[in-house]
This record gives structure tokens, C-alpha cells and sequence, in this order.
DNA sequence: GGGCGCATGTAATGAGTTACATGATTGA
DNA sequence: TCAATCATGTAACTCATTACATGCGCCC
């Protein structure tokens, strides 16, 4: 939860933008590094605005639906790099689900372990390959041109990236490993 | 929550158990493998046994509180392997929650990330560390002696084990990365 | 004219956690 | 005698998700 606010933070600090704004990003870009789901977010920005870390104001064009353009503020900020901070200096201990399968595996016969294992390991390189063809980060157009959220994102991919492979890697070698017990016998 | 279902049901399914056995090995070797707390645990068996999957039978030993002995039934076999097929088949993708930290870090100063980054690096240190020296992981004593989990948790163990290494190297790395940008200028 | 994109949400539900309750036994 | 261990839960709460609602504009 604080990592959803954190990351809310950090892109209005970027910009200000309107909710259907920021969901956009977050579908498109950001589905590898956080799962958050719209009304997730538009329930986040209300209780920061009521707690004053963000303003908004109200926008139309023309016909279409108003929207409401969200902005830091002072208190904003501070929230921000408080939670950065913590976030930055702390690795929580991640929790992959997937585990729990791999420690009952001994629980099937080889030939059935191997298959299920192959399928995994399909499954990891279409994450492996969509990670590698996400699109350029940027967040919108700004007063100033294309506002990019600079290489902090590319760094999360690559992070990402790279623990995925590692994954791809130790996946691939405990099938072999399996492989070579099913021949020796 | 289907990952912690197949987690009980296949404790049980190589040894019946009272939760209070089912919550203890999980809390002390099964930290990094998964999260769940013991209420949940208590009512998952409850559930479970609801449903079929699982029977209790009450055992008492001089005046300690009654055990609820769980037992895995046939239709909950069918169950576990479901599950297990369900879990190994698929990788999903995880995420990194500590990831949002990494999006943002050029809002800080240098010197400051880098403090930050090194204080996360001791952290995965620590949890490597912790890791290392897992005990020997068996599930109890049966009535022929030490029933053991066998290779799997090892296995699971390993997964976390090398994920967590190379998080270390990747972070080594990218403070090195950062370390040089600063002598640059 | 029908469906998709824009833009905001609400309502119902569910899953899981924290904090608490109970009461006996065992070890320092 | 004080704390910890054994053993099971309940109650209140938080957080987040899914499914739905609304209504205009644009494109085929």
C-alpha cells in the first residue's frame, strides 16, 4: 500500500494528472512493477487529497468527461521522499507464490514433473520476451516537450529483466537436472 | 490463497496434523516460502475440512488443550494435485514491491541514493545469511522414524536462494554503476 | 447504429491481518 | 511466581478486487 502511494506520488510529481491519466500508464507500463487496479488508485488519490498531499482542480474539454488534474503540494512532497526513502533502504522479503508448487514436486511422477516444468519454463521466456519489448517510458507530453520518467523506470525493468532470467536459468537447469535422473535409470 | 491450500493439503498429505504442528514448521522454515499468518491457517483447515477435502479427529494428551488431528481424504488428493499441476504449469508474474523505490531514485541526491541503496544491499545480505543457514527441514517424526519433506523444500530453498544472490549482485553492481557516475564529474 | 475510448467512480464482496481471549502446563 | 509454550480460535478491521453504472464522442 505504501509503494501505491509511493508511485502515485512520484508520477504527479512528475506531472499533474488526471486519474484516467495515470491508470493508463500503469496498464501500459508499469504491469511488471506494480499490480494496483483503477479503483485502487482513484480511492488512493481521494485519501491523499483529504489528507492534503495532493490539490486538484477540474478540467473540460469541450464535451468530454471533466477531469480532475491532481497536483503535489508541499506536504505532497515530504510524504514522498519519506516513503522513498524507506522503500529505497529496505528489501522486503519477496514471497513467490509459485514455491510452493516446487516443494511438493517430488509428489508426481518424473515424465508429469518434466512436463509441468517445460510449460513454467514457457511461461517465463513470454514474460522474458514482452519485458524486452515494452515500449519507450515516458509519461505524456508536458509543457516542455515529452517529459520522460528519466532511466528510474528503465532501472526497475532492468531489475525485472534480470531476475527473470535468472529465473529462465534455474528453471532450464532443474529440468536437465531431472532429465539426466530419469536417464540414469 | 489456492497456493496456501496446496501448501496444507500437502503437509498433510505426508503426515496427518493438528494446526498448531501445520503453523509451528511453516512459521520457523517456511518463512520465504510463504506469509501466512495462523488464523488464516486455522480457518483454511476449517474450510477444507467443510468442503471434504480434510478430516479431524480430536486426540488428547493428559490435560493439554485437545488437538484437532487433520487427515487428507481422497477427494482432497484429487484436490492437492490439481493445485500442484495448476501452480507448476504457470510462472506468475511476481512483483517486486521494493521495484517503485528504484523508479524514483534520481529524485535524490547522488550521494543519498547511494547511502540508501547500500543500507538495501546489507538488508539482502542478511536475508542471504538467513537463508544459508536453514535447518535441516523435516516435518516431524512419524511412526517410521523422521518423515522428511525430501528435496522439494530444498529445492524451493535453492529457488529463493539463487533469486536472492543474484539481487545481491545486481545491487553490488548498480551502486558501483552510481559510485562511478559521481567520481566522474 | 454499435462498439470502443474517455473519465469517473460506487457497491458488494472477499481475503487476510492484528489484536485479543482462554486456560492449562512447564521451566527458570 | 513469572514467563513462555501449548492449542484453538473470534472479532474487528483494512485493503483491494470485481462487477457494475453513467454518459458523451468518435469511427467504421
Amino acid at each position: 500500500m505504501d509503494e501505491r502511494t509511493l508511485l502515485l506520488l512520484g508520477m504527479l510529481r512528475i506531472q499533474s494528472q488526471h486519474g484516467y491519466q495515470l491508470n493508463e500508464f500503469i496498464e501500459h507500463n508499469l504491469g511488471r512493477v506494480t499490480d494496483m487496479k483503477k479503483p485502487t488508485a482513484y480511492a488512493l488519490l481521494d485519501r491523499l487529497e483529504q489528507s492534503g498531499a495532493i490539490t486538484s482542480r477540474l478540467e473540460q474539454e469541450g464535451n468530454r468527461p471533466p477531469r480532475k488534474v491532481y497536483a503535489i503540494t508541499e506536504q505532497g512532497e515530504q510524504l514522498f521522499f519519506r516513503l522513498l526513502s524507506e522503500t529505497l533502504a529496505t528489501a522486503q522479503p519477496y514471497v513467490i507464490v509459485g514455491d510452493v508448487g516446487l516443494m511438493f514436486l517430488d509428489a508426481l511422477p518424473l515424465a508429469e514433473a518434466l512436463e509441468l516444468l517445460e510449460r513454467r519454463l514457457a511461461s517465463v521466456r513470454e514474460q522474458l520476451a514482452e519485458i524486452e519489448k515494452v515500449p519507450v517510458h515516458h509519461l505524456g507530453v508536458g509543457a516542455l516537450g515529452v517529459v520522460s520518467l528519466g532511466n528510474g523506470v528503465d532501472l526497475a525493468i532492468e531489475h525485472q529483466a534480470v531476475l527473470l532470467r535468472t529465473d529462465e536459468a534455474w528453471l532450464a537447469q532443474l529440468i536437465e537436472r531431472l532429465t539426466a535422473q530419469r536417464e540414469q535409470r
